[in-house]
DNA sequence: TCCATTTTTGTAATCGTTATCATTTCACAT
DNA sequence: ATGTGAAATGATAACGATTACAAAAATGGA
């Protein structure tokens, strides 16, 4: 491998001149300095980041995890982060941990080890240093922020929207449009994303008078195929429904396609609303009424944080809550405005 | 910081029996064992990885390169590559470049200056340093895998399917099918998978004995958006077509989509057949035949193309080309056998 | 008890940078 | 020429771990 002093040796100079050409180019005289360019050119020299940051302890990488990087909806979401990231000079890593406590671990050592710098999570489960450090009552070990999810009591910097109102919208979008008999396919209910859009369907209904009836609920794991099971089920069941709000796109797509192969007709017989606005919602058939997460502004805020942690500051761990947004199409009956 | 040192003086012991207790607790008495693993457990201390890695040489750390994470093709390629890289013993970063070579570099960066270990590129874009490299007739500078793009004359370890021979295989049944007059949506012509799977298209045409008309043919991105787009442009170019091959499912996604809303029907007036086989192809209406890839092999072959890089072997430039399967849905017309 | 082995331990070099500080070189005025 | 201050350079100590190698302690047999 060809290092610094390699460097400086073909150049006639010392280490520090090789140094300072590669970071203070002006502090050293023309005719070094080409040399030392030159030098770099013949040998391919490329300084080594390890070692770099071993001396000045500071990190330029930074890791998001997603539980999954096959859902869509986190594309958004990663892309402003990215964004962001770039132009505040750090370099951005995924990692995915298909929902494993070793896999999601894995990668906080990375942090804790400072092989990184910080952590912004977007899924459910927390790294079990985090776990570990609440327990104790200690203060989380690292730069930690959280998006998307929710996590009762976690000092730590944290943005999402509100997921109980954004689901009791789409619940009264569905009363409004004629509606009556709601049901619901609701999300894991390990996961706050789930229990939260669950919440806001139970309270739309109660605020809007209707007794929630046995054979309106079923629960799926945010994947097209649980819709798809889900659905059945609620057709199955006699709830007689005319309407059903999913807790996400995809398990609404797959909603959808049960409606459909059980010769029943979208939005004429049950009406369907998601959650997230996927792209691939805007192409299904009909075109999915969904809501809308601003997911750039989601990553945003985020990286911010985070950023801001790093810098040393201090953020509130107040969780920052944005606006959601009711995106009409097909799936559900158009209003009757006037 | 919590150093290696701190743990020492407050255990009583060097150094190097903490870093004993460590990686060799066996090689350490008992009593002083015990008192090293208090004070790691007092001081919370974790090893710092950068400082280790710097002295072992030795990378664990992996990037895997892709265009877009959005992309749901992808994921099931990176997620077989994460199984067998945690096998291996190494830790797997995704990173996304948005077809921007600046992002791209940088990451190439991050191995060039050892702060990772390899690279699998998925996408269609070259590092600079490696298109440098061939410029000059280099060796490639550091441990690198392609993994579904083809490349002309790069001397790395590559894998993919036959994209000719699959996109032929495609228009092959649509034609079997019943189809007479097959137009395309085809990909970006800058990247070799829209090129190959349009020469794929072309050569069946010809195979068949068919004239390719002048209005058969649209280019889109890959997108859902321009599969919208491309097909509208067939449906009012006069080609007439019964039947249209799309380069991947997220522009046959968009296309059926166009179809239905200018009034026609699919398969009836219009058979679609796309490439990739996503989750989301299958539960669209009606559901899209298409060409799987065998996204799981793919991944797996490349993470380990990859280890054997870095294990020193030397690995065969010569591309590994693996099955790929034509999986028929209700987007094509039925097959009558017999 | 004492010597020869075998285990355990500690010291110090090393990995490739950066950064401090002392030293040398330079430019310029005298 | 010479003195001065500024600019450029070099030697070297960190950064925090790992690991030869040497030294010390424990073990066991006589």
């Amino acid at each position: 491998m060809v290092t610094i002093r390699d460097i400086a040796e073909r150049a006639g100079v010392s280490v520090a001149t090789v140094s300072r050409t590669l970071h203070a180019p002006e502090a050293v005289r023309p005719d070094k300095r080409s040399r030392v360019q030159q030098a770099i050119a013949d040998l391919n020299y490329a300084p080594n980041a390890i070692a770099r940051q071993l001396r000045k302890r500071r990190h330029e990488t930074l890791i998001v995890i997603v539980p999954e990087i096959a859902n869509p909806f986190f594309s958004g979401i990663i892309q402003s982060i990215e964004n962001i990231a770039h132009d505040l000079g750090y370099r951005v890593l995924i990692g995915e941990t298909q929902d494993r406590q070793d896999r999601l671990d894995h990668y906080a050592d990375m942090v804790l080890s400072r092989a990184a710098g910080g952590l912004i999570l977007l899924g459910s489960l927390l790294p079990s240093a985090v776990t570990a450090s609440m327990a104790d009552q200690r203060a989380i070990p690292f730069p930690l922020v959280l998006a998307c999810e929710r996590f009762e009591g976690l000092p730590c910097p944290s943005v999402a929207i509100d997921n109980q109102a954004a689901a009791a919208l789409a619940v009264r979008h569905l009363w409004e449009t004629g509606c009556r008999r709601i049901g619901t396919i609701a999300g894991p209910q390990s996961n706050s994303l789930g229990r939260d859009r669950l919440n806001g369907y139970r309270k739309a209904l109660s605020d809007l008078g209707v007794n929630l009836e046995c054979g309106w609920m079923e629960e799926g794991d945010f994947s097209i195929e649980s819709g798809h099971a889900a659905m059945m089920r609620l057709l199955g069941s006699g709830g007689n429904l005319d309407g059903v709000f999913c807790a996400n796109d995809e398990m609404a797509i797959g909603a959808l396609q049960a409606i459909r192969s059980s010769g029943l007709t979208t939005p004429g017989d049950i009406a369907l609303i998601g959650f997230d606005d996927l792209r691939f919602g805007a192409f299904a058939t009909p075109p999915l009424t969904t809501i809308r997460q601003p997911t750039g502004e989601l990553g945003e805020t985020a990286m911010r944080m985070l950023d801001a942690l790093l810098q040393g500051g201090v953020v509130d761990h107040r969780p920052v809550l944005l606006a959601h947004e009711l995106v009409e199409r097909q799936s559900t009956k158009q209003r009757v405005d006037n």
